[in-house]
DNA sequence: ACCATGCTTCGGCTGAGACCGAAGCATTCC
DNA sequence: GGAATGCTTCGGTCTCAGCCGAAGCATGGT
């Protein structure tokens, strides 16, 4: 049983506060930049670009180069079920106080996943405009035409957010519902067209509060039931 | 999203690997002394006894006190999870070589642990002595009057084995069955008797290999089909 | 009462690693 | 081509934590 050392070197690199907050926030799946993550964990620049050396070195991260950006991504889904495990335990042994029953309701009900839409809404959404074919494709999922009219036509500027350097589509596992949910920047617009048309809006924290009337509207223009 | 911290902080106290290895020979839910787990961890009693206080003060460990000895065990199995995934994942990414396929069944079927016996045979052995009604209880098993005089008929000094300040009877969760078995004084015994009438030889590493007469006799003395 | 054993605390040493600024590539934009 | 952006590498500082020896308590044995 010498398997300490074994333990000790991936235990090492998750001990580390800046590391783990980079990782904890690459916990729903998404795919960040050096900058983006070095901001996040409160670094500079060559501290996190270090950092990440390290975790990529290690099996823990996936790095894909894109233009001059380099994204880094969780290599699988069992480093997000460690760092949650270890937060069980933090809970467990009163490292940190418990959740608050409601809120974490509410939190696989709505939440915001980076910028966009998290949840069981986020996950009825990306399904619903499978149904309707107005995006296609599983792991890397793309604009149909029908989906580019309808879209514009309901009010958002898909061109305008095309000509961005950040992906249209990205699809994001969803940690409460175990589905992928949409990312991407018309993830992040149509939750922005959520929030303008008042069908939810930004409860405490990343929870977002549907409205009746908001969850109606949501379910007749992106649903299942069309 | 500021988790960051909260993981960081518990795993940097399985990040040092003199911890890491403490914990590990913990993982088996045995109790040892400062004294063993320094040895174990190839650091001085001082050194063992500052990271152990730390692992106790953290929740991890839970302290009991037994004459000028002070046991420590795991606090509870969740902790025990966490170390497996990370093991789990340490192998995923390469960091250990992965396990050679025969041995890994060996293991599973029957292993030392510390000094008892575990993996399939020791759960039969703890359910057989159960279902004979010569130990009784779940959590904190007892040595029943019928056990008593049946072990001691086999040759077993159940007296003498009381006499030792070491708890007789004590379960132990196994990693490979995901039951318990028989740990203590009385476990560490058994397996002396099980050696001792050549039912088994201990094997290269934690290995235990049972002869098929061996197999036979266990069955008939300690098993089900009683 | 005395010694032995097991553990903790204290003090000082040392090395690993986290951190940043400056400089150096690489890529893209104009 | 030049400028801007994103990232990496280098070099240096500095803090933190692991480590041990020696001394100090506590408990148990005789």
């Amino acid at each position: 049983m010498k398997d300490g050392p074994v333990i000790a070197n991936i235990a090492a690199l998750l001990g580390d506060p800046a590391r783990a907050n980079m990782l904890s926030l690459l916990m729903d799946g998404r795919a960040l930049t050096v900058s983006e993550l070095a901001e996040a964990a409160g670094v500079a620049l060559p501290t996190a670009s270090g950092h990440l050396a390290k975790l990529e070195s290690a099996g823990l991260l996936f790095a894909e180069k894109q233009g001059r950006h380099r994204y880094f991504r969780l290599s699988g889904h069992d480093v997000a079920e460690v760092l949650e495990a270890l937060m069980g335990l933090a809970q467990r042994t009163g490292a940190v106080r418990v959740r608050t029953g409601p809120r974490e309701a509410a939190l696989r009900e709505a939440r915001q996943c980076y910028d966009h839409l998290a949840g069981a809404r986020g996950v009825a959404l990306l399904h619903g405009l499978e149904c309707r074919g107005w995006i296609a494709g599983e792991a890397a999922p793309v604009l149909t035409p029908t989906g580019h009219r309808e879209l514009t036509a309901l009010g958002i500027d898909v061109d305008g957010l095309q000509t961005r350097r950040r992906p249209l589509c990205r699809v994001c596992l969803d940690w409460s519902e175990r589905r992928s949910h949409l990312a991407g920047a018309l993830g992040a617009a149509l939750l922005d067209h959520i929030i303008a048309r008042r069908w939810a809006r930004r409860g405490s924290g990343r929870v977002i509060s549907f409205t009746p009337a908001g969850i109606r509207d949501f379910s007749r223009v992106f649903g299942l039931n069309a």
